[in-house]
DNA sequence: CAGGGTTGGCTAACGCCATTAGCTTTTAGC
DNA sequence: GCTAAAAGCTAATGGCGTTAGCCAACCCTG
């Protein structure tokens, strides 16, 4: 009998897919393994435990939204970065709920924590949005924490399916972006 | 031997303080049984599951926010409505994190779904905020998604310390009430 | 105040899950 | 080819949610 050939990022992909689709909770190791052609016990030869597994995915997510923040950022300023951003975090989420629910509540050891990294990549991706606004600088981190607590918010919400009428669901999202659009260039420096 | 003298209320009561204490994922039939100075399987007498457990743990947490709005909201509006709207929710979500955790992904079955009905009168009390704001009606709903969106997501984050430099966090809450404030001031119907 | 039905507790047991131990087989490198 | 590490396996443990079935405490009627 050959072998699976799998490997750390193989195991934490097959995880991020599986709980897509049945949602985090559902993401048993016996599962997992089913979907790897594998036997549960296995698993432990790639990963330490689901707590790791949880992690490995959560770092996943962190890498793939911060790519997804690049590219869609580049070449953007302003409104049109604004939109591109909030879309991307959406989309992002709406798509890969499962996987998205590991950020949630979890443990940063220290600075050089490979998952601190690149959640601060994130972080850093958002903040890019805000130059063109010019926000005075001591207005920047509580702006950041304006988007990255309305992106989660409305994602998360969207992702439950919190939201009734469906079919108006996108017309909010546009009216959200320019509302914080219009309330970001009143903030210029120069305007105050 | 006496009886312990529980009900369904009482149980749910402690089950939302367990999950406030040591989170709800730690919130297991044992534990809460020996809160309640009983075995697990006695709880079943009372609920029908855990399932069950987090319905109504839900629906405790929708009319305790529901009562809270109500209450903060009495005789403001505007900007005071606003922030005490905001504040409500936020010092809720960060001081019952475990019973705030319920909320999010649960299956309404009907319009006459008890839960469903808790939940539209913690909506209502949003949308209260908005009255004196004077939006139009066509985007009130879209201004209810963007408040709704913003207080869970930064409260959320709030409860998983997901913000860093912890002593900053209060300053941000109040330039995003103030920012979220003078966006919905420029969307009066007049100034359109 | 007697007794019978209902209620709320109990123990025992099942199946599922995560995890560990220890064995076997494949595979890679010399 | 040989050997050692890596990767799979089965078996077993302990914890969890849940069900079945038993017994004691309570209420309520007479």
């Amino acid at each position: 009998m050959p072998r699976a050939g799998l490997d750390p990022a193989a195991v934490t992909l097959a995880a991020a897919g599986l709980a897509d689709e049945v949602g985090l909770a559902n993401v048993t190791m016996g599962a997992l393994a089913e979907r790897l052609g594998v036997r549960a016990p296995s698993l432990y030869k790639h990963i330490d435990s689901q707590a790791d597994l949880n992690r490995r995915i959560a770092l996943l997510v962190a890498e793939e939204l911060g790519d997804a923040l690049r590219e869609a950022l580049q070449g953007r300023s302003g409104r049109d970065a604004l939109a591109a951003a909030a879309r991307t975090m959406r989309d992002y989420i709406v798509k890969h709920p499962g996987r998205y629910a590991t950020t949630i509540r979890l443990g940063v050891t220290g600075p050089d924590d490979p998952l601190a990294i690149a959640g601060a990549r994130v972080l850093d991706s958002l903040a890019a949005v805000l130059i063109a606004y010019r926000i005075d600088p001591a207005d920047k981190i509580h702006a950041l924490r304006l988007l990255r607590s309305l992106f989660h918010g409305f994602a998360t919400i969207e992702a439950a399916g919190g939201f009734e009428m469906n079919t108006e669901v996108d017309d909010s999202f546009d009216w959200i972006v320019d509302f914080v659009d219009r309330g970001l260039s009143l903030r210029r420096e120069s305007s105050e």
